[in-house]
DNA sequence: TAGATTGTTAATCGATTAACAATC
DNA sequence: TAGATTGTTAATCGATTAACAATC
């Protein structure tokens, strides 16, 4: 029973999914069972079947999934197979940690232009990649128009930004910045990832486990 | 009717609240409906209540949440006060990104070691911050306890480190590798950043929408 | 065939939303 | 007092888990 849109919790869980059986195929495993997938990446047996089979049907009874083909079709749910492009926009540390480690290019992402103020990188390359002048942004997404932007930039320069891309067309913003962007609906999908919220949610949980502590073992 | 755990979501949504009133008190606004703080985070205003009513009773009837009672509340309820240390393992750039962009001090989070198996950087400074050899760090956390641990190392590293942080008794895991940490029942709290999920989430959801507007609009 | 494991339906659980008496 | 808005309870919604017939 292939849905039309998958569940937004599951579409959280199928990256996870596909990370673990990249790792099995290097060990050579052939095929998997939900059971066991689930010990891996604790996530319940049920669950992972009832996420997977509304992608297609890709298990056989009796013998689980076949790895390989399981990691094929993830990486085309994933889009890993469209050929997307990608600018970064900021060029501070973040997006050159970015630029300098993420394997873009092997997920099948290209990187085709960096976005920045700073005059004293605007003309040059990083990484390979030419640097323009973020004024350049809105004329050059009308010409080539790409499918995700990187936003690494100070929260200050978001509204315009959020603006500038979304008449540009571009699909997705992967957002950096600790700010919510000001998309409108039929505008950019946007996937935040707000490492304020993830320090502090961390850092709540400590203390409130550390608060119900108080008079138990410890 | 304050309960004694905040709900998961909930913990999650509390951050971007706390974010939203330091940005208020800049404005000088004194306070704010639930139904006012929904319109900019994009909640619920129920939902907020509901959220806040789970860690105390900050509002008043008629008149709204007092906005440096309630952002200072919550400040404590996230561990902001309590005077928090961290350790940063992997001084690599995103370890190095995070220690020179992130407030960290500014939220009551004092980064007291770096570490690293680098001989380059080891018995150095970055950015103040003392740097050792990973090989220090099972028995300088006996000696010295920390609350929190940044981790930014390869995902090779982590199986070994996990259980040197866990024996080491840190609280919580800040996991910027791609791996899922193996740790075990009352040991420290992970918080995983995943970028990778989050990419493919995010490039998930923009293929699954464009399949969709195919014979439609577009 | 017997054992294993899928895809799917039904039951449970938890989270979100709506409603409203209490109250500033 | 009248208007506004809380905290909380009840109703709804969606996500997770359990169960099992179908099937390799």
């Amino acid at each position: 029973l292939k849905k039309d849109t998958i569940s937004p919790m599951a579409v959280r869980r199928l990256p996870k999914y596909y990370r673990h059986l990249v790792k099995l195929q290097r060990k050579g495993v052939k095929h998997i069972s939900s059971a066991e997938l689930g010990v891996h990446t604790g996530v319940a047996a049920s669950q992972i079947r009832q996420d997977l089979s509304c992608c297609g049907e890709f298990g056989c009874p009796g013998r689980g999934y076949n790895v390989k083909v399981l990691q094929s079709e993830l990486a085309k749910i994933l889009g890993m197979t469209n050929g997307y492009t990608a600018i970064v926009v900021g060029a501070g540390r973040i997006g050159k940690a970015l630029l300098a480690h993420f394997p873009f290019k092997k997920y099948g992402i290209t990187i085709t232009a960096v976005y920045d103020v700073d005059q004293r990188v605007v003309g040059k390359t990083l990484f390979g990649i030419p640097v323009y002048h973020v004024d350049a942004l809105a004329k050059r997404l009308e010409e080539q128009p790409v499918n995700l932007c990187i936003l690494t930039v100070p929260a200050e320069a978001v509204y315009e930004l959020t603006e500038v891309l979304s008449i540009g067309k571009v699909q997705g913003i992967w957002n950096y910045t600790n700010a919510e962007l000001p998309v409108c609906d039929g505008g950019p999908i946007v996937e935040n990832v707000h490492l304020f919220d993830s320090l502090f949610s961390l850092c709540c949980m400590v203390t409130d486990k550390a608060g119900k502590n108080i008079g138990n073992e410890e």
